[in-house]
DNA sequence: AGTTGGACTTGACGGCGGTCAAATATCAGG
DNA sequence: CCTGATATTTGACCGCCGTCAAGTCCAACT
């Protein structure tokens, strides 16, 4: 591991809090990898030996069942995933790919379950962690269960309208193929979801997604706080 | 609160492990309170001002958004609810209605809070309880992306059958319009569910459903223990 | 410049599942 | 036992969304 990806590390929410021994003897098993775009960096089903972290790049959390495959979420650094499978000492319930050439920090499992076992400053930093991902989940399934795919669709456009500084122009940082598949359709529906949002004002040109009638696209959709608003 | 009620809750997998003083902080100012059915305890967009226990009865928990209501999730005894809101400190996502007539244990969240800071088991405790419950919900979304309405009541009857022992035997414990929104469908269309299950054994009496072609139900449904088994 | 492969779009079609309305069943009170 | 209220079922209809097939577009390569 470079010695200056420590620091970066460090300073994810996670580790923060924890004493420096801890914090070493958490990463001093831990390897930092470099991997290519579509590398599959878990499996479902699979042991959860590490516990993983995005550094650079972006991850995907997908998921089969029967013959179908969807995509559960998008990690972008700097952010850990399977946190619960590691903690529970249990299976993976997704797999994992990485999006774009990324850079993953690995931990032994043990190690975490060691060292949350006796500092007390990492427990509540993992508990916070935990928390957050439990509601996104919730509001993942709300989404999905209360929404149809073009409400989907827009409140996902104005999501990343605010992350992106509201410059009116949108930049999909993913495949519209992963992009249907994220928000529970099919990349032929998008296609047409686009198009009914047309009237709204949502002009596609490839990724590049400009949004003239924010108000109006924001009466369709309603975004509401408690479905939308990720890490609160 | 009824003394004798305390070591049922002090059974609870979330209180077993923490010390008897801390036990004590945390239900002292706790109440424990009878409710008829149909109460709606808590609403989402509330203050996470307690931490609730389903001590007996059945609780639901839901969500709104545009003028649409779906369930989440049923609650049974003895378990907790809003876990996660209340370790943050935030508002609820989902709203909590009782089904039955039912007993709930109210603590107040700084109070969880506090000894949560002091209590390493206790923590460990919230940490498992949480993991457990990011991937029920982790499960559920999986379960509603990636499968029809069909198979999902499929997978539901095959889990209820596990449950109440194999018997053949198959009592809905909840309404069927409450199952219909579990199952995120409506109740004319699970009406056609159970018709459509017929050929496979299912033989639908009231709340009292039979199966009788338990290999063939299976064989549709497909279950997957990495989106049904619960708790784990 | 031509070719090839992949991503994306469009069209045609069908099925799953929603809505509305009405019929039927169930159940708690009186 | 009767009655109204509620739950559930059934029928008719339709729209959303998935599937399949055929385009179109674009970037990389020859």
């Amino acid at each position: 591991m470079r010695p200056d990806d420590l620091p970066v590390i460090r300073e994810l929410e996670l580790f923060a809090g924890m004493a420096e021994d801890n914090f070493e003897e958490v990463m001093q098993p831990a390897y930092l990898q470099r991997f290519p775009p579509q590398v599959e960096l878990i499996a479902e089903g699979d042991a959860a030996d590490f516990l993983h972290v995005v550094v650079e790049g972006s991850v995907e959390l997908f998921a089969h069942d029967n013959g179908r495959e969807t995509t559960l979420a998008i990690i972008h650094p700097v952010a850990t995933f399977i946190l619960a499978a590691v903690l529970r000492d249990a299976p993976y319930l997704m797999s994992a790919r990485t999006l774009a050439p990324s850079r993953i920090l690995m931990i032994p499992s043990e190690n975490v379950r060691a060292v949350f076992e006796r500092d007390a400053e990492f427990a509540r930093s993992i508990v916070q962690e935990l928390s957050i991902r439990y509601r996104d989940m919730a509001k993942s399934l709300k989404n999905q269960k209360l929404r149809t795919s073009v409400e989907r669709l827009a409140n996902y456009l104005l999501r990343e309208y605010e992350e992106q500084g509201t410059t009116g122009i949108v930049n999909l940082a993913i495949d519209k193929k992963t992009l249907a598949a994220l928000l529970g359709m099919t990349p032929e529906n998008l296609s047409r979801a686009f198009n009914t949002l047309a009237p709204y004002g949502v002009i596609v040109d490839g990724a590049k997604i400009s949004l003239t009638k924010v108000p109006d696209l924001r009466q369709l959709a309603k975004p509401n706080p408690l479905t939308d608003d990720p890490g609160t």
